[in-house]
DNA sequence: TTGAAAGCGCTAACAC
DNA sequence: GTGTTAGCGCTTTCAA
């Protein structure tokens, strides 16, 4: 491939010198217009394009932002990055999508590759695995911490009230009667995993109901995953199952389709966290905690944008409210 | 936010040139043990981290790639996009993911600003609108086009065998007895929609079917086409169903589910071009074209990686031969 | 309104 | 082994 013009090319071409060319790209100045046609010309002879990394360099202004997501190809990261990228389109702001496939090391060596090229704004989904070092990078690059909270750092984050609403879903569920229940942990390690356990955990301590009275799910695998929720779909014993994951619950959805349409009809009640795609597909209308990804993506577009116009703004600390529905797939218990 | 240390920082520091520090860092050259010795210290003292767009600038060597994808909230190309993530990964190589939403105006503006960010490569699934502009940047910038072939582009291209597939699926519905048949038309424009409709329409015609015969659906709006799905699902007058989109194929899947599950059986046929994801959820076993995100993004990245390291090499004109898969889901006419 | 020159942070050729 | 220097392509004073 030939080498692109660069800036001298056109200022000689122009007869003119390089600061004006840069002028005329900028219209940081009058110019005279029969320079400015020369210059005009030129450009056009030569199809020149200025050379973003080069201004760049000389003048601060990366407008690149990476984003590091656990799973690009989980619906709701996906809807997440479409939304955002929208709204950062219009300013201008690149991204470099980042996927840390939910791994520690992969995750390090992606922030240590955003920080050589000189990122705006980091905006991370994390791991967990490496609290330290984010907080070690958020006192010289603004993070934006997204949908994990991590306790202690001074950065932007936005997450969701998770506790409160998985406790409030319990609740829910034990006030239907139901006290065998099954429980679908989410990833390992993620705050948001954790917080929704903890609303669970307690909601069912405080009624007096401990770790005896209810089933754990901890596979990740998805082939494994759908494989438990076959056998819960088919059994007697649980009568509820709790699924504070989207992915994990359209999974559920699916086997319990296949169940249906084979002419198996569980008993079994359910609920959980999704977004508006699972409330879509459930052929039951679903009772559980909705995730709007536009509602997300607004307020993370709004944060990103903010603090990269206003780098030295207060710490944005945004808990998501998220609102509970109630449909009809927690039956009463017994019927 | 402080500014960060530079190679000058470092090199005052150690009491060395920046050259040295320069060798230090890209190990191009044996140092003095001391000396080494006293660059790692300093680099940890500033926690330095070396400026990559001022190494670009210097070395010519960005290991940045664009990619330009119409949606990347459609399956499909999220997880093509995981995939070449975690090869592009190794080889150091960052992505500016863009989505053109398939508009071309926008499409057109990615393309202006990737060029200025003098990307390595710039890969892209078109939107057909910008046809002339892709034929000349392809002149100066490593051009990969995938999915929608475009002809007279002297470019990398990859894409499926879309025409000969679709015939075949069509062949196979008509030899089943099916004269009535429903077409979903893809997206407008694109090349590969293009080809699969003259499989479809070239071969009803060499049975003597014309556009008489069959029930063309031209809308892309989501909820539209799920009401469309319901007429069809519900009424005898077509008995057989060509839905050669996996996004669309999907939307159908979950329309028929939901009769389904209300107790509604419908005899309607159907066939179409599916991802993994829709032969899994579907509980007829499909009669369809299998496109494996995994094996297009093997090939894609390897495109990609070899144009990187090679820009000189011979272009590539990759077509992926999609299989057909016999299943269940195309009765026999009147059955 | 325009030009000369310095310099952003780094690499690479050349010298010692 | 290490330092000096030029320069990648651009922006931005400072003069004129």
């Amino acid at each position: 491939m030939k080498n692109k013009a660069t800036i001298k090319d056109i200022a000689k071409y122009a007869d003119v010198s390089i600061a004006t060319v840069s002028r005329y790209i900028n219209q940081s100045r009058q110019l005279n217009p029969d320079t400015a046609q020369r210059i005009k010309a030129a450009i056009e002879h030569f199809n020149y394009i200025p050379n973003d990394n080069a201004r760049a360099l000389r003048s601060k202004n990366e407008r690149i932002i990476g984003i590091i997501f656990p799973d690009i190809s989980n619906a709701f990261f996906a809807n997440i990055f479409k939304s955002i990228e929208e709204l950062l389109f219009e300013q201008k702001i690149f991204v470099l999508l980042c996927n840390s496939n939910e791994d520690g090391e992969k995750e390090k060596e992606y922030l240590y590759r955003l920080l050589q090229k000189r990122v705006d704004a980091i905006v991370i989904a994390p791991t967990g695995a490496n609290h330290e070092l984010l907080k070690e990078i958020s006192r010289t690059t603004p993070v934006i911490i997204f949908d994990r909270k991590q306790e202690e750092i001074a950065a932007d984050q936005l997450y969701a009230n998770d506790y409160t609403a998985c406790s409030q879903l319990t609740e829910h569920i034990l006030s239907r009667g139901h006290h065998q229940i099954a429980y679908v942990s989410g990833t390992a390690n993620s705050s948001v995993s954790k917080y929704r356990y903890e609303g669970f955990q307690q909601t069912m301590a405080k009624h007096g109901l401990t770790s005896e009275h209810y089933y754990l799910i901890t596979t990740q695998d998805e082939a494994a995953c759908r494989q438990e929720f076959h056998h819960l779909l088919m059994q007697n014993q649980i009568s509820a199952a709790l699924i504070p994951s989207p992915k994990k619950l359209n999974w559920f959805l699916m086997e319990r389709n296949q169940l249906f349409l084979k002419g198996y009809r569980s008993a079994l009640s359910f609920a959980g966290f999704a977004t508006p795609a699972e409330f879509d597909i459930s052929e039951i209308p679903l009772t559980g905690v909705l995730q709007r990804e536009d509602i997300y993506a607004t307020k993370l577009a709004k944060i990103i944008i903010n603090r990269l116009n206003k780098p030295n703004s207060k710490i944005k600390d945004v808990e998501l409210k998220l609102s509970f529905h109630k449909g009809n797939s927690i039956g009463k218990y017994g019927i």
